[in-house]
Order: structure tokens, then C-alpha cells, then sequence
DNA sequence: ATAGTTGTAATCATTCCGATTACAACTATA
DNA sequence: TATAGTTGTAATCGGAATGATTACAACTAT
């Protein structure tokens, strides 16, 4: 079980937006492309991006831009835009025996720990900002 | 997008084998009942957490028996027994295009942060053991 | 022998994903 | 204002993963 390419996909076409931007008009079809994916999969990606205040896409005119400067968007702001996990990342089985001692208490004694492991990563996604990854990426392009 | 339940699921077993087996012989069909899920679901878990050396389990007596102290069992052991995760927590996209700068250069900036992410969360997982949570367990029962 | 189990294969329905088609709505510009 | 190029979005599709369930062979204790 894998979090969705929704997220790298995010992650990708607002590294193309900041990069690119300046040179060319960054619409869908530009962008799947360098992603490789469906044109409308990125329609949906901006969608979501715009939607999280991250860029600016008008219909009609094209081309999206960048509304937030790169060393203030990090990576968990991309992964709660695309929304790759719905709420809690560990799923638990529904419904536990509550006449069995451990059915009943299973969910007090295990979900703070595994909020915990989340926050953990979610932390670490917080850590890193796309103005990291473009400086990456100048050095090596 | 989340992580399979059978994570959970095999927690649950392992409380139940751990903090009720002196007292039940624990078959497949007992700990469903706890669990509340199907009997099958369960002999699947117990052939994962036998193969992993947590548990031993014989064909036609029957009965799942701790083979490893609660203190040494830690839920990152239990996560990789039951292989919820099969090598990268996250998916990528495949095939960035090697011909746009950031698709030629997005995994070489990108890998080591999502590595670290998921590290992040596993290394929370090796931190908790079986025992911590039978210690809780044993309060609230 | 028998009853009770485990081990495992095979199906099935459901859910989620990404791909794709289609088309209405919108905007810049000629 | 007509047109070309875009975005926004609904609808559908096939594939993969999941858990539920049925079925039955193999095994073990009594």
C-alpha cells in the first residue's frame, strides 16, 4: 500500500512552475509532459494547488503561476493539498469485539501511537521546502 | 490513501495471544471473534507473524503461542511481518520525461527527502514494543 | 477413527487510481 | 466579434489491491 503519485506528481509540477516559468507558459499540456501523465491529471493537480493558495491558474488565458514564494511552500503543503491521506494514515479494522478485553481497549492503547508515527512523518515533510528542491535541482541541471 | 488494516489486525492478535493465551487457546476462530473480522483473515496474519519468527502456529492442534518476549516485538516489527508497505511508502510517478530538466533531476532532488520521511515514521514504530502496549492494556482492562 | 484446526487456493465485490474522452466555459487577440 | 487555445469537470474504463467468503486438503490430539 502506497501513498498516490498524486503527491510526486504535485510536487513535480510546482518544481516545473518555479523553474520553468519564467521561460515558458506552463499549461497542463506543457507540464504532462515533462511529468508524463494525462494532461487532465494535471488540470486536477492545479486544481488543487490553486485551491490551497499555492498558485494562480485562470481558465480560458492558461499558464499557471506561482502566488507563494518557494522557501514558504514545504512538502507537507503539497501533501495536504493533493490530500493523499485522508485524515488518519493507518487504517483500522472497523469494529473490534467491545466484549473482549482487548477488542474493547485496543483503540486506546494503539492509536496515539500510530498518530504519533504519522506526525513523525508529517514532520519531516514540514522539514523541507520546494525552494530546497530547486536548489537541488540547479545544481544539477 | 492508507496503510492495509492487516497492520492493525495483526496487532490485535498479537495483544490477544500475548495477554489472553495462558488463559484460551487461541485458534483462528477465537481471535476473529475479537477482531471481528474473518477466521481466514486471521490464519493469513498468523502464517505472516510465524514467518517472521514472532509467533509458532501447528497445523491441526492449533492454538498460536508467543515464541519472542513482548519486550523485544516492537510495532515496526509487526509492520514489516505483515509487509503493509512493500519497499517505498511512496509512490512515484513513472517515467518523468528525461528530456525536461526537472523530469531528468525530480529524483535525484526528491528520493532522499521521502526516504527520510518514511524513516521517520518507521523509526516511531521501533520505539513502541508489544509489551508497552499490554502495559496499557492492563490498566484500562 | 474422529473432531477440531490450520494452510491455502480460488472467487467475488468493493474501492481507489490514473488514463482517457468529451465538452462546456472562458480569455486573449487578431 | 469570431477564433484558437486553454481550463474545469463529469463520465467511463481497466487494473490493482483489499478483505470476505467458500471449499477442502492436510494435520494432530484424543
Amino acid at each position: 500500500m502506497k501513498i498516490t503519485s498524486r503527491f510526486t506528481v504535485a510536487v513535480h509540477t510546482l518544481l516545473a512552475i518555479y523553474v520553468l516559468g519564467k521561460e515558458y507558459k506552463m499549461t497542463s499540456d506543457f507540464i504532462a509532459s515533462s511529468v508524463n501523465v494525462n494532461p487532465v491529471v494535471i488540470r486536477r493537480t492545479l486544481s488543487s494547488l490553486k485551491a490551497a493558495g499555492i498558485i494562480d491558474v485562470k481558465a480560458g488565458s492558461g499558464g499557471a503561476k506561482p502566488l507563494k514564494d518557494a522557501g514558504d511552500i514545504t512538502l507537507y503543503d503539497i501533501y495536504a493539498a493533493v490530500d493523499c491521506v485522508d485524515g488518519n494514515l493507518f487504517n483500522f479494522h472497523e469494529n473490534p469485539n467491545p466484549k473482549c478485553p482487548v477488542g474493547k481497549n485496543i483503540h486506546a492503547a494503539l492509536d496515539s501511537h500510530l498518530a504519533d508515527a504519522q506526525a513523525a512523518l508529517e514532520k519531516e515533510l514540514k522539514g523541507v521546502t520546494l525552494a530546497d528542491l530547486i536548489e537541488r535541482l540547479n545544481i544539477l541541471m
